[in-house]
This record gives structure tokens, C-alpha cells and sequence, in this order.
RNA sequence: GGCGACGUAGCUCAGUGGUAGAGCAGGGGACUCAUAAGCCCUUGGUCACUAGUUCAAAUCUAGUCGUCGCCA
């Protein structure tokens, strides 16, 4: 029976390009795991989408002088371009800047506010007379109570790096008029999480399958207990408030995000024509499993607050793992925009091909403790390990079958004990690649899946078959049929790790139905708004094609080609030069 | 400061009580179908540190140091 598997990946600020820390992280990921189980012939549903709110916008918007949406258009639009170039097969990309997202929102608040886990609260907070208004963290600066540093930040201070309330700050002063700000009282709505950590501290406990630091990190926020969190702010750039006298206050960026993965399904089926169609994965009645893909300074939100506001909802389906991830260093060094200490992806991919750094990120990922882009390594597990070890299978003997089989696959004499066993480790190499990718570690699974390819590279060499060719074109035949079978099923197990070369071979051993299906940008017409989105068409839907090779004798192949490209030595030091 | 994770060969990692492992890099070799790729052989490690438990510790316990995240 198809399963029913919800990929929800983090929603990315639209106030900066992508970086590959974050591609390593949280995205990439997630794509590995949806194309594999696209390939089982399960329905996918893989929902994520900008995230349009949230001062850090505002910010950008104001220094640049333009409005928040033309920022988040922008960035918006340079994420959809990522996506489609690193080929990740979001079923919908979206934002939050739709009605509908507006709409799901609100009747999350409304529900929760009914039920009573939402409730008003005075608190102080920063107000600058001068531009007549609340002033969020990042809008004061001021000298920070732990160290004495002059210009710490209303939410940081970069100095000790202490977090920081606003009005801990010492002399505090506004960012845009310099006047010293006053304290007032302001309401707002408070998330009173403190109603469900019982049954969430239930809830975690049975999750003995999530990564130690994720399920240690929620366990441990448990035992502290989860206090009422604030869901309002006093900004202006965000979804309103739907309560009388709340016209100047807005939904805090955080509540509205991780409602996106509820908000994005039900788009997706709306758009689709069957409205009804996002329960499949959401209706705890029914049988699926959802995953969070994000990076790890947001677990706090997929393993407790998110599941708090879907207990607290009902009806509704909560996470099944959590794989957060640890983060990705650049040459040894924090990812930093300001210092450009930073690879953008749209950069990346304005130089090379999807498939590298697909490879190198996941064999350098970062599951279990940070690791290390270095340029050096990227080169090196290009040119030695994806093109040296797999490409280069792939490529000598389909060039050698094409030029002396008449560009067929041959028929095979009688199997040797070493042809079956190299068809026997390919075929034994399924199932333990599957439950590595079931369980997220893809790491592993890639591992696994590199290890038959060295095999099959010695099984070629000891088969010889351009010696056998001269004295026994029979015998050269089965071997060159034993390792294009391998290749085939070697094929798939990349597949979700590098699916561009895994087409491209498809496409090359005579297939004629593609592995996957494509990736389109859509222009998405609301009643009054307009957004753009990403969706993928699949193929074979429900088929099970995770499957060792059934490849026919005499099948027409086409002109071979390299799978990757090698990259030249000098690429090191020119990337290199681009940073700082 | 509190909580959590991590710290094993140059790099990325596996190894949860019984004589330190893999891939890549480095060194040597034979071959040539192949993107000078692949194949064979091989050099690398007081398993962060200290103390303890045990016949036996990378593995268990306590503490220390370092890195990263979170602290609503």
C-alpha cells in the first residue's frame, strides 16, 4: 500500500539569498528523502515556502527604501530559481504573504483563543516618542548590561553574545531617530504553552527514534517547564490582529511560520483542483507520517510549540521526527552575509551543476555535529569519489557496450560465480540503503550505496572484458551485460542523492519514461493577491521503482556521454578568492 | 550563567566493556575499457584532558577544557 509521507521544510526569510549552510541543513535533505520515496511510489507531499514577515524584513526594506513586499518578492523569486537548479521537487513552494495563509492563520488564532490557550497579558515594552511607536528588539541599540558594550542590539549583544531583552539595555536609544525610548505598558496575546506540557512531556518520551540532541533538547525544555509565549506585536508589516482594538498590532512572525506547513498543504489541494485532498496527510484518522526538515536553532519550534498549537487545534496530524541538523561552517569559519563570509546558491549555481554539491553536501553533512565546507574537499570528492569512482563506472562501460555491441545491450552467456555475486551485492545493497533513508541518515545511505560502486569497479577490472573481447566475445558479452544490469541498479540508489546523473544514465541505457518528473513556476491568481510558487508533476505514481535492474538484452542504448564533469584544480583557489 | 549536542588517523565519519576501523587524501606498484578515471599494496591515531569503577574503558561514572545551538 502507498504511504502517505508530508516532507515540511523549513520556511527561509525572504531578506537574503540562500546560502549552503542552509541548503545543507534543511533543504537538501528533505529532497533526497522525497525523491526516494517518490521512487517507492509513495505520495509525497513536500510543502514549504518563503517566510514574508519578521523585522529582519522591515529592516532590509527600510535601508534600501522600498517597501517589505518588494524585498520579499525579490528573494522570493531568487529562492524559487534555487530550488529549481538544485532540483528540489517541492510539491508547492509558497509564501506568506497569501489570503490563504492569512486565512488558515487566523482561524488557528481564533480556535486556540476560543479554547482558551490564548490570553491577553500586559507586559513593558520599548516606545520611542519621537516616531510614534513600539520599537521591536532589533530596532533599539544600546550598552549592554553584561559586558558594557555600547552598540549591543535590542535582541544580542555581538560583543559576549548574550541574548538580550530590549529593555535590559543600558541607555537604550531608538535606530532610526537615536532618541532614548520610554518604557509603557502595551497587551498582547500570549500562547500559554504551560496548558500543554504534560502531554507533550508524554508526547517526546515515546519519540525514541529522533536524534539525541532534538529529543534531549525538547525533553530537557520540558523538565524547565514551557512558559506563555507572546503572539502579537507591535509592528506593523504582518498579519493582523482579528480583535477590536488590536488595528495597530500584528501576529509575531513566529506563530504565523510554522503555521506555513498547514497553510501550504491546504493551498497545494486547492490548487490543484481537490480541496479536500491536504486531509490525507493531516487527519490523524488516516495513516501517514510527517517530517520537519530544519536546521537546529529551530527545533524548539518544530518539537514543542508547533505540535502545542496543533494538540491544541485538533484534529490535526502532529510530527512524526524532527531530523534537525546541526550547521555547516564555510572553510573552518561561521557562515557571516555581512563579512560575505558566504557561498550563495544562486552563486554556486551560476558556476557548476546541481549533482556536486548535492554529493559533497550530503557526504559532509552535518547529522551529527557541525562539519566543514571546505572548496578543497568539494573538489576533491567531485573529481575522486562522484566522477572517479561512480561517473566513471558508469561511463567505461557503457562506452565500451555502445562502441563494441553495436550500441546494445548484449545478450549474456552463462553466469560465473563472480557475475552473480556482483548482481547479488548490488541487489542485497536495496534494502539496507532504503532503511538508511528512511530513518534520515543519508549520510550512510550514500556510503552504502558508493561502497557497490567500488565493488562493480572490481568486478569490471578482474572481468576484463576488453581482453576478452579478443579471444572470447561471449564471454566479454556477459560481463559487459553483468555490469550494465549493476550500473542500472546502482542507478536508483543514487538516484535520490544525485537524480540529475541518474537521469542522464536512465536516458543513456534506452529508457524512454523518465526517473522523476519536472519542476514548474506557477503564477498563482487569489481573489484579490497574486503569488508566484513552485510545484513538481511526478511519474509513475504508486509504481514502486525502488527495484534492482530488470535490463533486457538488446536494448537500444544511446550515445554515451559523462555522467559529471571533472572540475579543474584551479577552481580552489578562485573560489577562495571570492570569499571575505 | 542554565539546558542540550558534539570532541576517534590530514579530512568526513563508523565503532557503547574484551588486542583501534572505513572512505578520501599521502606513499609504492601492475594495467589501460574509461573524464590520467579504475585496480592492487601501503604509511598515518597516548580515541580532547584528569580522576575513578572493572580482570579489562574510545565505550561506564565524576569533573575539566573546547566548539556549536537554544534560553521563549
Amino acid at each position: 500500500m502507498n504511504e502517505k509521507i508530508l516532507v515540511s521544510v523549513a520556511w527561509p526569510y525572504a531578506n537574503s539569498p540562500l546560502h549552503l549552510g542552509q541548503v545543507a541543513g534543511a533543504y537538501l535533505p528533505p529532497d533526497i528523502f522525497a525523491r526516494y520515496h517518490r521512487l517507492r511510489g509513495n505520495d509525497v507531499l513536500m510543502v514549504s515556502g518563503s517566510d514574508t514577515h519578521g523585522t529582519p524584513i522591515t529592516i532590509t526594506a527600510e535601508r534600501e527604501g522600498i517597501t517589505p513586499g518588494e524585498v520579499v518578492e525579490r528573494f522570493h523569486r531568487s529562492f524559487l530559481e534555487t530550488f529549481l537548479g538544485l532540483g528540489l521537487t517541492f510539491d508547492l513552494f509558497t509564501h506568506t504573504d497569501t489570503e490563504n495563509h492569512w486565512d488558515v492563520t487566523l482561524r488557528m488564532f481564533n480556535r486556540l483563543l476560543e479554547r482558551g490557550y490564548v490570553h491577553k497579558q500586559t507586559m513593558e515594552a520599548l516606545y520611542c516618542e519621537q516616531c510614534q511607536r513600539f520599537l521591536a528588539d532589533r530596532y533599539v541599540e544600546g550598552t549592554c548590561p553584561f559586558c558594557g558594550y555600547e552598540d549591543a542590539r535590542g535582541d544580542q549583544c555581538d560583543n559576549c553574545g548574550k541574548p538580550l531583552d530590549a529593555l535590559q539595555l543600558v541607555h537604550p536609544r531608538c535606530k532610526f531617530s537615536g532618541d532614548t525610548p520610554i518604557v509603557r505598558e502595551t497587551e498582547h496575546f500570549f500562547l500559554d504553552l504551560s496548558q500543554f506540557n504534560e502531554p507533550l512531556k508524554d508526547w517526546v518520551a515515546a519519540k525514541d527514534y529522533w536524534r539525541t540532541a532534538v529529543r534531549n533538547f525538547s525533553l530537557g525544555m520540558l523538565e524547565e517547564g514551557l512558559r506563555p509565549r507572546a503572539i502579537t506585536r507591535d509592528i506593523d508589516w504582518g498579519i493582523p490582529v482579528p480583535v477590536a482594538g488590536y488595528e495597530d498590532k500584528r501576529i509575531y512572525v513566529w506563530f504565523d511560520a510554522v503555521i506555513g506547513y498547514l497553510s501550504a498543504s491546504i493551498e497545494w489541494a486547492h490548487n490543484r483542483g481537490t480541496p479536500e485532498a491536504w486531509l490525507d496527510w493531516w487527519d490523524p484518522e488516516r495513516p501517514a507520517r510527517s517530517y520537519y526538515f530544519i536546521g537546529k536553532d529551530n527545533t524548539f519550534f518544530h518539537t514543542l510549540i508547533w505540535p502545542a498549537m496543533l494538540l491544541g487545534y485538533g484534529d490535526l496530524r502532529l510530527p512524526y521526527d524532527v531530523p534537525a541538523n546541526e550547521y555547516l561552517t564555510l572553510e573552518g569559519r561561521k557562515f557571516s552575509s555581512s563579512r560575505n563570509w558566504a557561498i550563495w546558491a544562486p552563486d554556486y549555481l551560476s558556476r557548476y551543476d546541481a549533482d556536486p554539491i548535492r554529493y559533497y553536501l550530503t557526504t559532509h553533512a552535518p547529522e551529527s555535529s557541525d562539519s566543514d565546507f571546505s572548496w578543497a574537499e568539494f573538489l576533491a570528492a567531485n573529481n575522486n569519489e562522484l566522477v572517479g569512482t561512480w561517473g566513471n563506472l558508469a561511463h567505461r562501460v557503457l562506452t565500451f557496450a555502445y562502441r563494441n555491441f553495436e550500441g546494445r545491450v548484449p545478450e549474456p552467456g552463462d553466469l560465473t560465480d563472480e557475475d552473480r555475486a556482483i548482481i547479488a551485492t548490488v541487489e542485497a545493497a536495496f534494502a539496507p540503503v532504503a532503511e538508511d533513508l528512511e530513518a534520515c541518515r543519508f549520510r550512510a545511505g550514500l556510503a552504502k550505496a558508493m561502497a557497490v560502486a567500488r565493488e562493480a569497479n572490481r568486478y569490471l577490472d578482474a572481468a576484463a572484458p576488453w581482453k576478452a573481447l579478443k579471444t572470447d566475445r561471449a564471454r566479454a558479452a556477459t560481463a559487459v551485460y553483468v555490469t550494465l544490469k549493476v550500473v542500472d541498479s546502482l542507478k536508483v540508489l543514487f538516484a535520490p542523492y544525485v537524480p540529475f546523473g541518474s537521469e542522464k544514465l536512465h536516458a543513456t541505457l534506452g529508457y524512454d519514461e523518465p526517473l522523476f518528473g519536472r519542476q514548474e513556476v506557477v503564477e498563482y491568481q487569489e481573489s484579490e493577491r497574486r503569488h508566484a510558487g513552485l510545484t513538481y508533476h511526478g511519474v509513475a505514481e504508486g509504481t514502486d521503482r525502488w527495484a534492482p535492474s530488470a535490463l533486457l538484452p538488446g536494448q537500444l542504448l544511446r550515445e554515451p556521454a559523462p555522467l559529471f564533469k571533472k572540475l579543474d584544480d584551479e577552481i580552489v583557489e578562485q573560489e577562495l578568492a571570492r570569499l571575505g
